[in-house]
DNA sequence: AACAATAGTATTGTTGACAATATGAATAAA
DNA sequence: TTTATTCATATTGTCAACAATACTATTGTT
């Protein structure tokens, strides 16, 4: 009967760990920059205590560093972390695909297709190739990890990593990199996905990102 | 000149949070038990300010889970769980195991070699078996993580996987399996190594991994 | 002018007190 | 006996004040 009230129930702690680390990855707090306590407290309406419980939850997330007497400050990622990050996306993400492969229903299938076509739309309207670049792309590798059904992998991929490398991609405002040819790479996951077959599904999921992360090095070698 | 007394700065919520964290793997903090307040702030002559601190820290490392309102638990992994890590381990280490094969020099190698000697000798003595088992299993794959050259797949893997697993072989008293046959393992794989062949050196420890997880999943299926 | 020392300020670390919620026991009703 | 209800207790959540440390600007010296 409560059940209701009870699921509105959240500390402040919890609350302003979600509205900082949307701003972090909004690049509205500025990688590098300092996390200033009294200010934030002020902003947020709230006392220091929960928001250094919730500083400590960002360390978690790998989303702020903390030096000791000094204070936290939002990570700032450099072109050989975001390299190391998806060289570890790569690996895990080829292990949910194989694992989704085993597992994923015909019904499940037609979800992903049915979230490819909806892709498709927004790509053909105007501003769709933001878009799809910004969110879409994510929603498609979300929905795979998620129907792999290791619920750890699905939390540190979605709940750790994904956040990473959005506040990657504001830092460098890098929008990039080959709509079209990942979307021609989420079909042919899908048909992978529809045949079971475990080993080329993993293989196509870690050549997509594969693909993304020689984009990176060839930056680095400029 | 006092950069020795900077090193030994720390905040309260650090140390404790290290305290703690080495209490639960353990087993002196009982999986499933409640993370009492009080109790621990008198245990540890704080006061709960940094006590909080560090739990959340320690909710980052996926060591307790907090209920608002409730407080914290130490974790319990069931044996689904233990797989759903074993699954990533064996991706993650795979990954490393091929970095390292492509980064290690013979020097590293050689340490190696040096580290599963020494091995070899407490095995042969008393009470070696169980040392083995405990401590110089992850030793073996600490350092192959380290010459991935990949930070964060390192602090990953040995900041948190591994406390985990440790964990669960606490809970479960398990110091089981197959030492000969994982030690001649260890040494095909640093023989992939020294050849710098990083497919061999993936596969061997994938397989590796894989057998350990093997063993999981039979007392799964009795 | 450049560097070192120092004082003042701001920020972080820590604490104890208070408020809000949950837990458990005792009582009352069915 | 079992189920609700109420009350007392314990624990968690939050806050504001104090202590300790780091940062900044000023001063003084070479």
């Amino acid at each position: 009967m409560d059940s209701q009230i009870r699921l509105k129930t959240s500390t402040l702690a919890d609350t302003v760990f979600d509205q900082i680390r949307t701003a972090i990855v909004k690049g509205e707090l500025a990688p590098g920059s300092k996390v200033n306590e009294p200010q934030l407290s002020k902003q947020y309406g709230i006392s220091r205590g929960p928001l250094r419980e919730a500083i400590r939850r960002l360390e978690g997330c790998k989303l702020v560093e903390i030096t000791p007497n000094v204070g936290a400050k939002v990570v700032s990622l450099n072109l050989e972390q975001a390299i190391e990050i998806y060289e570890i996306r790569e690996s895990l993400e080829g292990l949910a695909c194989r694992l989704a492969a085993s597992r994923a229903s015909a019904d499940d299938c037609l979800k992903l297709r049915e979230l490819l076509a909806n892709h498709e739309k927004q790509i053909e309207s105007e501003n769709g190739r933001l878009y799809y670049q910004k969110e879409g792309d994510l929603d498609f590798h979300y929905l795979i990890v998620q129907l792999s059904g290791n619920t750890r992998l699905f939390n540190f991929l979605c709940g750790e990593l994904y956040h990473l490398l959005r506040l990657y991609r504001v830092q460098t405002s890098s929008g990039p990199s080959r709509p079209e040819q990942a979307f021609k790479e989420h079909h042919q996951i899908v048909d992978a996905l529809e045949n079971q077959d475990e080993e080329l599904a993993e293989i196509l999921m870690k050549r997509h990102i594969s693909g993304a992360k020689n984009t990176l090095i060839n930056q680095l070698n400029q």
